[in-house]
DNA sequence: TGAACAATGCAATTGCGTTGCATTGTTTTC
DNA sequence: GAAAACAATGCAACGCAATTGCATTGTTCA
C-alpha cells in the first residue's frame, strides 16, 4: 500500500490531497492512506501544504528533507482554473521585516491565479 | 449583537477565530456570530485570515476596504507560543517571480514564530 | 512455533463551516 | 395604527475532512 502511493506521488507532478489518492489507488481505505501519508511526513518525504482550499495536499520533498527537518521553504501556488496545487522550488521566500521582538521561524506562502495551462 | 461583536474586534488587536467569539461573548448564539461576520466581511469591514491552523480568523479591515474590494494585501504572523494571529499591515507583500505563463491574482502569506510576548 | 510488533481496515468521533427553517424584531406601506 | 414585507436571531441538522479506538491481519524476531 505505501508503495502504491509513493508511486502515484512520483507520478504526479502536482500537490494532492487524501481524496486525490483515495480515488487514484482502488480499493483502498482512506484511513490507512491517511495514516501513510503521515508516516512519510515524519520520516521526511513528503511535506503537507495548506493551500487555503480548507483540505490539505502532500508533495514529495526534495533530498534535503529528513526526519528532524523540512526544507519545505518555497513557494506553492495554487490555480484558479484547474485547482491543482504546485510547488515552485524555484521561487525562493522572501526576507520579511518583523516588528521589533518577534522572531522568525517558518513561512508559509502561497500564490493563486492560473497556471499556464488554464491561463485564459 | 451585531454591535458586541464589533466592539469585541475593536477591542482586540490580533485576529480572532469563531470560537473566540462566542467564549467571550455570551450567551450567544454560534451561527449568529458566524453570518455577522459573514456580514462584515462583505461590507468590507473585516477581512477573513487563513493562518494555517486551519480555523478561521477574522480581523478588522482598515479604512482602505470597502464593499468592492478588500485591501488586507498585508502579511500575517502567527505565534506558536500564545496561538494568535496578528496582521503585518507595515510588511507589504513581495513580488514573487513565477514560472513563464502562470499569472498572478492573490498572494496568502503567513509566518510563523514567536511575538514579543513570548518569545523565549 | 509462538510471542512481539507493525500495518491495515472498519466504525465512530470530533471540529468547524454551512444551510434550512421557524421565530422574533423592525421597517415600510396603506 | 394595523398589516404586510423584510431583516435578524436562534435552534437543529448537515457535510466534509481530519482524526482516533479497536479488532484483525500480516510480518519479524527469539
Amino acid at each position: 500500500m505505501r508503495l502504491l502511493v509513493l508511486n502515484f506521488l512520483l507520478k504526479r507532478k502536482a500537490a494532492i490531497s487524501l481524496n486525490d489518492i483515495e480515488k487514484a489507488i482502488q480499493p483502498a481505505d482512506r484511513i490507512t492512506i491517511y495514516r501513510t501519508l503521515k508516516t512519510f511526513e515524519e520520516k521526511g518525504l513528503v511535506h503537507l501544504i495548506d493551500d487555503g482550499t480548507g483540505t490539505h495536499k502532500y508533495a514529495l520533498c526534495d533530498d534535503t528533507c529528513g526526519p528532524e527537518e523540512h526544507n519545505d521553504l518555497h513557494v506553492h501556488f495554487y490555480c484558479n482554473g484547474c485547482h491543482e496545487t504546485y510547488c515552485l522550488p524555484n521561487s525562493k521566500l522572501p526576507q520579511i521585516d518583523l516588528p521589533e521582538g518577534f522572531g522568525y521561524s517558518e513561512m508559509n506562502l502561497v500564490v493563486k491565479g492560473y497556471c499556464d495551462k488554464c491561463k485564459p
